[in-house]
DNA sequence: ATTAGCAGTCAATACATTAGAGTGCTAATA
DNA sequence: TATTAGCACTCTAATGTATTGACTGCTAAT
């Protein structure tokens, strides 16, 4: 375990480091932080702390900046506390506000929160789409050629999509819908994702073999990775003191990529947060930490959320945000879940 | 007017630096396009021509660059002819292929066909949102206490959102519908936009008063500029050679800024396609330049779409892009406009 | 009008010098 | 034993100088 004092050092560098973005040297550290002791004498604790891994040297003669063991120990030791100030609620609740019920909108909403009053960038992959349950199906005729439609779900996730369809008689829309809702309904996407292949199509069906199709496309594009992943502030990065073209270039080229930002933020482990430092941790991005956090709605996992930033990111706030959000997420979907389809 | 040798020389210095986006020399030229000239020959045509203002030096020991005035010329000169390529034709027509209907998806397709084609940036801005005339309202019932409203509209624009709304019997909704109908449909946006104010709520839509907000507020959020521009492929500038971190930065600004790069995008001259080089021409966007088509439906201005990328872009691409992609929209939407609303 | 040839200009590169910030070590001190 | 002052050492960043090479502009000859 670290001394006391080696505490307060370590905590002294990471603090300094967020704020500043430029090594922190010994003296600065007797300055801001000890009367009561050298600069020389946290020269040695420095030298030491450095030798177990905690901090690193860009150079012989630089001061010290924290290594990701520092920041990890900096998480799981130093800001238990810290919360949100009264304006940074009113701005998430106010975002929310009750405004649209369609989850592509809440997520899109949450996301865009959580990386404007981080300032960093946020991602949000929904998971266990193939667990999703289908309440129902509506198709509404626009016009002679085409119909919008819509999946509600039981965690409230819709689309809504327009097809072209032949629907000279409103009985046969009404008959369709009957029949989708009778195949459909009360399955899982999961499930219609498997059935897809043994495409049972009946006698019976057969009049209404095209927009069955329609529908199933619809449903299986779900699957599509790109439709669950919602990615904002991502130009955030140009902003921060260690950026350099190269490394935006890099940066962006991890985050377009569907499948390794998916994988970086969708954790496995069963923790409410996890923290992710160090080019091997974070897929390639160089510099920069990750903070997810599972969210459920009714104690079922639905996806996660994370903010990637600088490693010497504001991981108080960062936390508190992501769990704020999470939390508010959850009391707007209970709320639906509540009910049921008419 | 320049004489042949001149434009020769002019045409070979725009293709070499499109190409190449560093200095064209004398030499260089001599030894790709001329046999029968020497190098200093083509030094004192560079010259006047630089006198001309149609190319700009660096510095002095510094081969020539175009200058606006060049890439003006070589636009309205040199490249009359030059059309798609099959496999470019493929994938326009495929990223199409009346997959969708709803004029988001249309758009927001062309937008990500433009820029995958060019490599450039591409924004499609929609005019005349104030003429769009609303063709029909409907109120679907998703659970007992939201609705989807869905707005369709003559040049087939349809946006849906969710409402939160109080409908325990059908038939509440339903007069609902027809109310919204009677005092909606057949009128365009503006009007909608201008009888706002003087919100004449009679006695007898007490009862839908809030219903009656709720489709209000959704049609006049039309109005909201972010929700009529689309763009993609902003971090392709990244990959330009010429392009800095500060220029970036300054690049994305721009871009962000709805209202610039409206300004930016619209261009009020009665003309098909225009060309914008120049710091001063593209607001502040520099070493840039911005090709932008007007875009019509039945003759009917919807819209401009363009193009932002490096003065050096490969201008006949860009231009045969935005000519071939606007009559595809345009052929969609018109198969689409002849027929009515059931 | 064209050209060869040459002097001149400038960016880019490499190299040397210096200043300053910060460390590590050591010997003295409490 | 823990702390400290002091000093030598290291390395970056900034600045200055020299060299190279790519071009041009100019001039005198063709």
């Amino acid at each position: 375990m670290l001394s006391s004092r080696k505490q307060k050092i370590l905590r002294a560098v990471v603090d300094e480091y967020i704020k500043g973005a430029s090594p922190i040297s010994s003296g600065e550290i007797k300055n801001k932080y000890f009367d009561d002791v050298s600069a020389a004498t946290i020269r040695t604790e420095l030298s030491t702390l450095e030798d177990m891994g905690y901090l690193l040297q860009p150079h012989t003669s630089s001061g010290r900046v924290p290594s990701p063991l520092a920041y990890r120990f900096y998480v799981d030791n130093f800001l238990h506390s810290k919360s949100l100030g009264p304006e940074e609620i009113e701005a998430i609740n106010a975002s929310f506000n009750n405004k649209f019920l369609k989850v592509e909108e809440i997520v899109k909403t949450a996301a865009k929160v959580i990386s404007d009053i981080t300032n960093y960038t946020s991602v949000i992959v929904l998971k266990n789409i193939n667990k999703v349950l289908i309440k129902g199906i509506k198709i509404i005729a626009l016009d002679n050629t085409s119909a919008l439609v819509i999946i509600i779900t039981d965690s409230g996730i819709i689309r809504d999509k327009v097809i072209l369809v032949n629907a000279e008689d409103e009985s046969f829309l009404n008959d369709a819908t009957v029949l989708i809702n009778k195949i459909f309904a009360g399955r899982t996407l999961g499930d219609v994702k498997t059935k897809a292949a043994s495409s049972r199509v009946d006698a019976e069906l057969n009049a209404f073999k095209e927009l069955l199709n329609s529908v199933m496309n619809i449903l299986l594009s779900y699957e599509e990775e790109e439709d669950s992943i919602i990615t904002e502030g991502e130009k955030k990065v140009l902003d921060y003191p260690e950026t350099s073209l190269e490394s935006a270039k890099n940066f962006f080229s991890v985050i377009d990529d569907k499948k390794s930002i998916s994988a970086l933020i969708c954790d496995d482990a069963d923790i409410e947060f996890s923290l992710k430092i160090g080019k091997a941790e974070t897929h390639g991005i160089d510099k920069c930490a990750v903070v997810t956090a599972k969210y459920t709605i009714n104690g079922k996992e639905i996806g996660h959320a994370g903010v990637i930033g600088p490693e010497r990111m504001d991981y108080s706030k960062v936390i508190s945000v992501l769990s704020y959000v999470g939390n508010t997420i959850n009391s707007i979907m209970e709320n639906k879940d509540e009910e049921d389809l008419d």
